[in-house]
DNA sequence: CTTCGAATAATTGTCGACAATATAGGCTTA
DNA sequence: TAAGCCTATATTGTCGACAATTATTCGAAG
């Protein structure tokens, strides 16, 4: 889930990446309180560069900060991840219109070959359709749409909390066979340089994900 | 320009809101590079402060840093404030949806008030309608999504870059008449509960304004 | 005259100590 | 016994100094 060009440089980058990834993966759960003489121990690095990592976390939307109390991991809740697929219905609809608008055609040559090779695995039955190649579809034409904020924005500010929960409530994956049509139906429009229903398709898609983790969630709650 | 409950507590909040206000008003030109020592000294504080207040100016967009080398104001480009308006239209447009359906009427209510006031001043010709009563308008919608991720990323992390781009390029409070009938009916939209309505006037309000801008740019730029 | 490289200066990154604030626990008092 | 205050403790906020990295300047060689 290290996107591209995420290499850390100093301490701080470091530390930021990893403590990332502890909180994502649930490593550090979910709401629970970050104490910063007590990371700085675990992580073997001063409170200082703690103190930049969590600043950085809050940005992300990963941690919550008051003044003089601390740094808490957010909680998840299942109202929250409704308004973050509501975010991003709306965000990576912009991001498929823009994408038909402004991506080149050996681009668009890319994410079609990516598409014969998801087509491929669900045939031979591997179905190692999951998470990566999902996330690597939506991530194409994220940085198609060539508008550097809500590239910013979508990467950086909202999939890692959105890989968050579906880590950690744990739904990775589903949905093969019909999804993979329906990005199918949304690099045809982007063929066609069809802007608006590349928007519309792409805002489908997110509304059928964002169904059926509802109805995950509501059996998980009836489950437990 | 400074919302709601945006009090400073530490230090480092305090010197956050000034660098944030020094350079949204151009009092930091934009592009140049922030010394952590000289601002430490010009704002009378610590190193330290200064570097806190830096990072957080990096996650509003308003500042990019590069590791080892040092943090510089964003520069203002016609292509940036452009694609900052594509953004803004997916996301005030879903704003104006969730509003229709989770606004109260108490604050469908004061909505209109609010237009009414505005209507008022229109017509006695003091036409004080300028910014900060279109941000108001705007702030209400954006507020009564209800969405916490939405509110947050409009209000934290673009309206702030936005009002930089308006104040620095000269072109505050225009489009008086026009916008304030598609502020009118984006609240009928509401008031009918139609979100599918509010969601598409929003986008083309915007769409306006951003058209508005751009034809303001090139009148611009022939002139210079 | 230009270009490359090394020494030097300036800036950012990191650290530990101290100050200010919030939390927890016990004590007094009604 | 319960409520409120006060002290003690722990945590965050702030600071100045040192280390590491980058930018600059000066000199030498082609």
């Amino acid at each position: 889930m290290t996107f591209f060009n995420e290499q850390p440089i100093t301490a701080a980058d470091k530390t930021f990446f990893e403590l990332r990834k502890d909180i994502v993966e649930g490593e550090i759960q979910a709401g629970s309180k970050l104490s910063e003489t007590e990371l700085s121990t675990k992580y073997q690095v001063s409170r200082a560069i703690i103190r930049e990592a969590i600043n950085r976390l809050e940005s992300c939307h990963l941690v919550e900060r008051k003044a003089n109390v601390g740094a808490r991991v957010v909680a998840l809740t299942p109202d929250g991840l409704i308004e973050l697929y509501q975010v991003r219905e709306s965000l990576e609809g912009m991001a498929a219109r823009l994408a038909a608008k402004n991506m080149t055609e050996s681009e668009i040559a890319d994410l079609n070959g990516l598409l014969n090779r998801h087509f491929d695995e669900v045939q031979t039955g591997e179905s190692y359709y999951q998470e990566a190649g999902d996330v690597d579809f939506h991530y194409r034409i994220i940085i198609g749409s060539k508008n550097k904020h809500l590239i910013t924005v979508l990467l950086e500010g909202m999939y890692h909390l959105i890989r968050m929960y579906r880590v950690q409530l744990g739904m990775a994956g589903p949905r093969v066979t019909t999804a993979f049509d329906e990005h199918k139906h949304i690099v045809k429009a982007i063929s066609n340089r069809d802007e608006e229903l590349a928007e519309m398709l792409m805002r489908r898609h997110i509304m059928y994900s964002k169904a059926n983790i509802e109805t995950k969630l509501e059996t998980k709650l009836v489950i437990n």
